[in-house]
DNA sequence: CTTACTGCAAAGCGTTTGCATCCCG
DNA sequence: CGGGATGCAAACGCTTTGCAGTAAG
């Protein structure tokens, strides 16, 4: 299925992750909504910072994007990614169409483009096998980008 | 070629690695034989804390594992691992064999297994043509362990 | 009204840095 | 001896926690 980025299909993420945040008793919040409107309307995956950049102004604390970050991974909402620069990145986790992909972060300037394939979901098979449950795993491809080798 | 984790294979790694740190203008120094001696001789990857752990008592400072680490790092005889978790951890790095390898992580205790395979250099090749150069991955898998499943 | 959520401040933790001293080559 | 390496202490950046006040359901 393809993505249409239009605002109704913004639109229905958003009102199927709420139903999600009333079925695990987390409160539906003026902050909690921000948030959830980014992550679902641009592409991320977002730090922190980043996150608390984007919400208008006064919207929130910082401490409360850590906050509402923690719980909405907790729910399933959001995925976690570490990219080994001390910071943790957010994005939108969408249980309707959660097909794997992974990224490509420039060494340079840290931009990340997302890689829609995975070929490794065979593999978790294959640790299942050596014992293991509830297996995941992360992929991630660093380099510079083309343009920061011009520089 | 098949591993063996003789005493002399590991003296061979060893003196190779000292040869490197020359041709590296760095300095051989007891502080970093013994941390190289416990990297070629045990599995890993460690943390700092780790590293620093297994040293006898009095060789150095944890600072001076932080600032080793690195410098061999950036001579490529360590490679560094990050799980996530907040800490990085190091391995010894054989560029006679730099075989990509990967690691299997219990969620639970967080024991680290290696994983001695790798399906997606060919991905490499393709991020390559999308304009990168200076390409690596990491892939790492979690799952929670037999051991942790009883408990 | 109950209790989850929030703001503010402070603490925690892994990591880095400044500077004087040390010692490898 | 000269410049890299080290120890100690202090700073740093990201993240977590304590607690009192606020607001969702």
């Amino acid at each position: 299925m393809k993505h249409s980025h239009s605002h109704d299909h913004h639109q229905s993420k958003f009102n199927k992750t709420l139903e999600v945040l009333k079925k695990t008793k987390l409160r539906i919040t003026e902050p909690r909504k921000a948030m959830l409107k980014i992550l679902i309307e641009e592409h991320g995956p977002f730090t922190m910072e980043e996150l608390y950049g984007r919400l208008k102004k006064g919207v929130c604390d910082l401490v409360t994007v850590y906050r509402s970050l923690a719980a909405l991974e907790e729910a399933g909402l959001v995925r976690r990614c570490e990219f080994g620069d001390g910071s943790s990145r957010y994005e939108f986790r969408d249980s309707d169409d959660d097909h794997h992909h992974h990224h490509i972060i420039c060494r340079k300037c840290r931009k990340v483009e997302t890689l829609d394939l995975c070929l490794v979901d065979s593999l978790e098979r294959l640790i299942r096998e050596k014992g293991y449950n509830n297996v995941s795993h992360t992929l991630e491809f660093f380099g510079v980008c083309a343009q920061c080798q011009k520089v």
